[in-house]
Parts: C-alpha cells; sequence; structure tokens
RNA sequence: GCCGAUGUAGCUCAGCUGGCUAGAGCAGCUGAUUUGUAAUCAGCAGGUCGUGGGUUCGAGUCCCUCCAUCGGCUCCA
C-alpha cells in the first residue's frame, strides 16, 4: 500500500500501482470525469501513470492551468497526426501548450498551407478525436528513437535526440500516430470537442534566423464547443479595444506613408493627452528631486564610438548624417544617456552632490525592421520618459528602491494594476552581446535581484534579455490580445561611466567612478499610451480626457447659455466644448457617446430660466439637474480621487 | 529581414465563376427643420479599385513585381 497526500492535507491509503485516475473514481466520479492531468511530487504525470511510492498528489481539470496545458499539449499530437494523414511527407518537429492553445512547428516540403486549408484540418482532427484513443507514454533507447525518425528522414527530430540522454526518452502513441514527447498529457482524445486553427507563421528552426524556415501551425482547442464559440467572441471584443483602432477614431494618432514608416503623427487631441501625462508625471519626478535638461535630437558619430552604440547596432540602425565638412557625421540618437553623461561631464562633482539625476522627454530614433513595425507600441521614432541618476556604490540601492516607488506609483495612478516585473539579466553563453566587465555585470544583477526582493516585488527573472550595457527590472503589461510589453524599466550600469570617464570627489580627496541607473518609468510616451488606450477602452481617466464636457444645446436658441456654462467651466480648467449642430438632442448625445467623452451637458428653456444644467455620464446616463458650481465640484472631486498625488 | 494573409470613397464594407458609365451606409457639403437624454429629412459631391507590368476583344476580378497593413518568427540600445 502506499499513502497519498491530497492538495488539501488529507492522506488516503491506495494499492501500489493505483493510477492518478483511481485516485480521482476514489474521490468522486464527477471528477474523474473532468480529471485530465496530474502532478505527483511535483513532476507532471499522466492520469495512467502507476503510482508506486507514498507521495503528494494534484489532480487537474481543464479548469487549471495545468489542465489546460495537458489538454492542449496533447492536442498538438493530434494535430500533428491530422497534418501527417491529410500531407504524407512532412516532417513533425516540435509541438507544445502556449498560453492561449499551441502550436506545431512543422516542415511542410513543397506544400504551402494556407487559410483554406483550415477547414479540413479541422474536419480531420475532429475525426480522429472523436475515436478516443488513449494516450501512452513508453519508454525507449536513444537507438530505436533515432532509427524510427532516420528512417523517416527527419533531420529535426534526430538532432532534437541527440541531445537528449539514453534512458530518458519517451514516446507518446495514440491511435497509429507516434510522437517524440515528454508527456503530461490527457487520457483520450475524445475529451477534445472542439478545434480552431487560428493561423500559421513561419519559424525559424530552434529560434535562429541561420536555421531553415518551418510553418508554425497555430490551434487553440477546448472540451467543449462553446467554450471555443466563447474563446472566439472575446477574442473579437479583444479587437475592438486594440489602439490602432481606437487612436483612429479618437483621433489621437496616425501614420503616413508619406513621411515615414513607423513615425507617429501625434493629432491635437493625442498631442494634448500625451502632454498632461507628461505633466504628470514631470510633477512627482520634481517632488522625487530630478532635474530637467534637454539635449539634441542628434550627436557626432563619435559620441556613439565612446558609449559603444555604434559598435553594436551602427551598420543597423539609422544611417549617418554628412554635413559638408568633410568626414563629419552625426548620428540620430538612439538613446539619450550619451548626451546625460556629457551632460554629468560638464563639472566636477563631489560626493556630496551626488545623486544627480537627469530626466528628459528624450525623442529617439531606432531602425527597427519593417516586419517588426507595430501600430505605436514598435515605432522607428519614440520618446522615452528618460532619466540617468548617478550615484555613489553605496546610495545605489536606496536611489533603486526609489525609482521602483516611482514605477509603481506611476503604474498605480494609471491602473496598471496587472502587470509582471521581470529581471532581465544577461545571457551568460553570449558574451559577445555585451559591453563591460563580469566583474561589473555580477554586480549590477545582484543590486537589481536585492533591490526588487527588498521592495517585495514579485518577480520572474528572464536570461538574455539584458540591455547591452547592463541588465534590467523591466515591468510587462500586456495588450488587449494578451501580447506582452515592456513599460517602465529600471536599469543598473556600470559600464557607460566608465566608458565616459564620470567621476566624483569622494570624502578621501580621491577620484571615485559613479553608477548610473537609466530609467523610464512609461518607456516610451508612444507604447505606454498605446497600453493605457487599450486598458481603458478610451475610457482614459477623467484628468486625461481629452474632452471632458460636451455642451449640447437643445436648439440654437440656447446657444449663448451654452457659452455662458462653458465660459465658467473654462474659468474652473474643466475642458468643455458645444456641440452647436442644428440637430437634435438625441442626435448629439448618441455622437458624444460614440466619442467617449466623460460628460455632457444638456441645456434648454429649463436650465437657462434656473441657471442650472442637466448632467449626463457616458457610459451610464443621466445625472440629473445641478447647479453649475455643484458640477465643478463634481468634476474636481472625481480628477483628484483619479489624479494620485506622489 | 523571413513565412502567410489582406489592400475598393475620409471611415466600415458590397462587387459571384473577368462583360454596360464601380455600389451602399456613415462622415462631408447645401438646403429645410429649432429640436429634451443613443441616429430629422432632401439634394449634392466624393474612387486613375495600393503601385508598376502582363494575359485578354475586355481586368476591381486572373498572373507577376514592388509598396503598405495585419498575424506570427527573428530582433528590440
Amino acid at each position: 500500500m502506499i499513502n497519498i497526500t491530497l492538495p488539501d492535507g488529507s492522506v488516503r491509503e491506495y494499492a501500489k500501482d493505483s493510477t492518478p485516475m483511481d485516485v480521482a473514481l476514489s474521490i468522486s466520479h464527477g471528477l474523474a470525469r473532468n480529471v485530465i492531468s496530474a502532478s505527483f511530487n511535483g513532476e507532471t504525470v499522466e492520469t495512467k501513470t502507476l503510482l508506486t511510492t507514498d507521495g503528494n498528489l494534484t489532480l487537474f481539470t481543464f479548469e487549471q492551468a495545468e489542465g489546460k496545458k495537458a489538454f492542449w499539449h496533447s492536442s498538438a499530437h493530434v494535430l500533428a497526426q491530422a497534418i501527417q494523414q491529410l500531407y504524407p511527407g512532412v516532417n513533425l518537429t516540435i509541438g507544445p501548450a502556449i498560453e492561449n492553445g499551441f502550436y506545431y512547428d512543422i516542415d511542410f516540403g513543397d506544400h504551402k498551407v494556407s487559410e483554406s486549408d483550415f477547414l479540413k484540418i479541422e474536419n480531420k482532427f475532429l475525426e480522429l478525436a472523436r475515436g478516443k484513443h488513449e494516450f501512452t507514454l513508453r519508454e525507449v533507447s536513444k537507438a530505436d528513437a533515432l532509427t524510427k525518425y532516420k528512417e523517416e528522414n527527419n533531420s529535426f527530430k534526430v538532432e532534437l535526440i541527440e541531445n537528449l540522454t539514453d534512458g530518458e526518452i519517451t514516446f507518446c502513441d495514440h491511435d497509429n500516430f507516434t510522437d517524440l514527447c515528454r508527456g503530461g498529457h490527457i487520457p483520450n482524445t475524445g475529451i477534445i470537442k472542439a478545434i480552431k486553427v487560428m493561423s500559421t507563421a513561419g519559424a525559424y528552426w530552434r529560434g535562429d534566423e541561420k536555421n531553415p524556415q518551418l510553418t508554425r501551425v497555430y490551434g487553440i482547442s477546448f472540451p467543449k464547443a462553446k467554450l471555443l464559440k466563447e474563446y472566439l467572441e472575446i477574442l473579437e471584443l479583444a479587437k475592438q479595444r486594440d489602439h490602432r483602432k481606437l487612436g483612429k477614431e479618437l483621433e489621437l494618432f496616425t501614420f503616413s506613408a508619406k513621411v515615414g514608416l513607423g513615425l507617429p503623427l501625434w493629432l491635437p487631441k493625442g498631442a494634448a493627452l500625451r502632454n498632461r501625462l507628461e505633466d504628470f508625471l514631470k510633477k512627482a519626478q520634481k517632488k522625487a528631486g530630478y532635474e530637467m535638461v534637454i539635449t539634441p535630437h542628434i550627436g557626432q558619430k563619435e559620441l556613439y564610438v565612446t558609449s559603444g552604440h555604434y559598435e553594436k547596432y551602427g551598420k543597423d540602425s539609422f544611417q549617418p548624417i554628412k554635413t559638408p565638412k568633410i568626414d563629419e557625421e552625426f548620428l540620430l540618437k538612439p538613446m539619450n544617456c550619451p548626451h546625460h553623461c556629457e551632460i554629468y561631464n560638464f563639472k566636477p562633482y563631489s560626493y556630496k552632490d551626488l545623486p544627480k539625476r537627469f530626466a528628459e522627454f528624450g525623442t529617439v530614433y531606432r531602425y527597427e525592421q519593417s516586419g517588426e513595425l507595430h501600430g505605436m507600441t514598435r515605432v522607428r521614432c519614440f520618446t522615452q520618459d528618460d532619466a540617468h541618476i548617478f550615484c555613489t556604490p553605496e546610495q545605489l540601492d536606496q536611489e533603486f528602491k526609489d525609482v521602483i516607488d516611482l514605477v509603481l506609483y506611476v503604474f498605480k495612478a494609471l491602473g496598471f494594476e496587472d502587470f509582471t516585473a521581470q529581471i532581465s539579466l544577461r545571457d551568460k553563453e553570449d558574451k559577445e552581446k555585451y559591453i563591460g566587465s563580469d566583474e561589473n555585470w555580477d554586480k549590477a544583477e545582484q543590486a537589481i535581484i536585492n533591490a526588487a526582493d527588498e521592495k517585495g516585488l514579485s518577480t520572474v527573472i528572464v536570461y538574455g534579455e539584458a540591455a547591452f550595457y547592463g541588465p534590467k527590472l523591466d515591468f510587462m503589461v500586456k495588450d488587449a490580445l494578451g501580447r506582452n510589453w515592456q513599460l517602465g524599466t529600471i536599469q543598473v550600469d556600470y559600464n557607460l561611466p566608465e566608458r565616459f570617464d564620470l567621476t566624483y570627489k569622494g570624502s578621501d580627496n580621491e577620484e571615485h567612478r559613479p553608477v548610473m541607473i537609466h530609467r523610464a518609468p512609461f518607456g516610451s510616451m508612444e507604447r505606454f499610451i498605446a497600453l493605457l488606450l487599450e486598458h481603458t477602452g478610451g475610457n482614459f481617466p477623467l484628468w486625461l480626457m481629452p474632452e471632458q464636457v460636451m455642451i449640447l444645446p437643445i436648439s440654437d436658441k440656447y446657444q449663448k447659455y451654452a457659452k455662458k456654462v462653458s465660459e465658467l467651466l473654462e474659468n474652473a480648467e474643466i475642458r468643455a466644448l458645444i456641440d452647436s449642430r442644428s440637430e437634435k438632442t438625441g442626435r448629439k448625445i448618441r455622437d458624444a457617446e460614440i466619442s467617449k467623452v466623460s460628460y455632457m451637458i444638456i441645456v434648454g428653456e429649463k436650465e437657462e430660466g434656473e441657471g442650472t444644467i442637466s448632467v449626463r455620464k457616458h457610459g451610464e446616463g443621466d445625472l440629473g439637474t445641478f447647479a453649475i458650481e455643484d458640477f465643478i465640484q463634481l468634476i474636481n472631486k472625481e480628477v483628484n480621487s483619479t489624479l494620485v498625488q506622489f
């Protein structure tokens, strides 16, 4: 007999060689029907894995993330089987579960898959799924595994197997289909009731541009057809919040082929919104001891040779600007740090002067590859809410933590509750990518880990995501479609201070090297506003709103009174416009609702007579009659409650 | 940059298998209407169908080139 501990702490006794499914059955038949995956002592197991020792068992249904993972991973097997039957001769590579669904990377040879194939694949998939084929994991020797794929001329699988250890290799069988697989399957294919092939894409083998490109087939599957329908509906709704769509509709920004790819044009409403956002941060930064500086958009080539940017990005960047003077070259600035380093070098500092905190809304230019441009979230010209803090090594810890507070304040004030704090470290295998000594990198990485830890941030560590000059603490936020974007960032840098020979005089009367912190709470104005737009659906906090109030006179007769109301609001610094068209009130309300203006004020005979206004709130409806002063107070109260002070 | 899809009026879209002067709604303009909580009515104007080439008696429709956009990959100082 063995003792199985369940998540609630209860311990039950089972015969040796019982399976997780046996345990589920002993609890209830309902549970057993829904259990699709399990973990034993922290390791993913199959529902029919034989349990031979005491241990902790967790059972998963589709409701849990682990259950979805097994479900989608198993679906990838069936997808591969379907595709292999429809297109004989294709070579399978890998097929994992992802956050929403799964994919399989396949070498289709000469065949090109397109949307017209999707229905056929889905139907084949469902036909196979209905067969209720059991997934069975079995061990194979390395030699046998290699033989199978060599016979199939599948060099991809051969490469995978060659990197595996003999004795640890397993195949998964279901129906007549076999795939190299580590495990983590649902009991049988019959549980999969709905499948949608979402899209295909080119994907490099092993994620390397130099390798051949495979066709990645994305799909998502569910245990109920209804869940698929709901998922697709949610996806449609999410598309309504796309910042590219809303930015156009709300007239915030646009692009022009004539101006150039990835070069955003801020329209009046967007520019005003952006200015308010900048003012909001300036205020907080002033309190936090930052000083504003302004630097040019270009710099001599030498500046970037010193910083290391030229060597790293020279070829892949906007090319140098020539001048009439021979050999003189300027570069559009890809970042502000070199300029700020030279501001630091303007005069000598004592340890008593530090930290120096130089802030600038600095516009930078980066030549992103054409396929990487994406609305306002990935552009070639953007403005960072940049600042560089120059401090003593002793001050680093406190300064870093203060910056974390500032970033958290910004995120909280703008309603980004759901973010990931990501510690981005270097890829130690690929040192070519980075500048600076190991010693400095170790120091910088440790400083970030410590500061994040002391602040109690729950973080994820990702290797290979560091900037080329230093590690980062990045604040990641998802867009409407669930894609992750880096917004706020804080970076520790020991390298540029050396390259620019930055110094300060210590209490020992010796020259010392300051440490530099790069930081941008928004990241960039473009990306931040794009994400804010998707998160709010265009219903920004009242203080940010391009138009706070629209005044709707019932007819032309009340234009004068509308004007008077508008002036009173202007005096109270409330942004109000008048809809003076000779339209019906219902029409004006409809248009105002669509434009997302926060409040509508309706004025007619009654209001003019009483000196009052009728107020309607966007999305909520009629709030009734107000004295103008009371309305102003209402607005001020809402602004103050959403505009939290640092 | 790579793989795939898409590109018709300012916006959203229709135009089937190639066949009269390319359509609609919204927005715009003109006029009428003077309006009470999500669309007043009428008229007008607006397009070298992304670009360049080709096939054809005939191309928005078929083929190729390039450009842009979208979904991914790679990249992201």
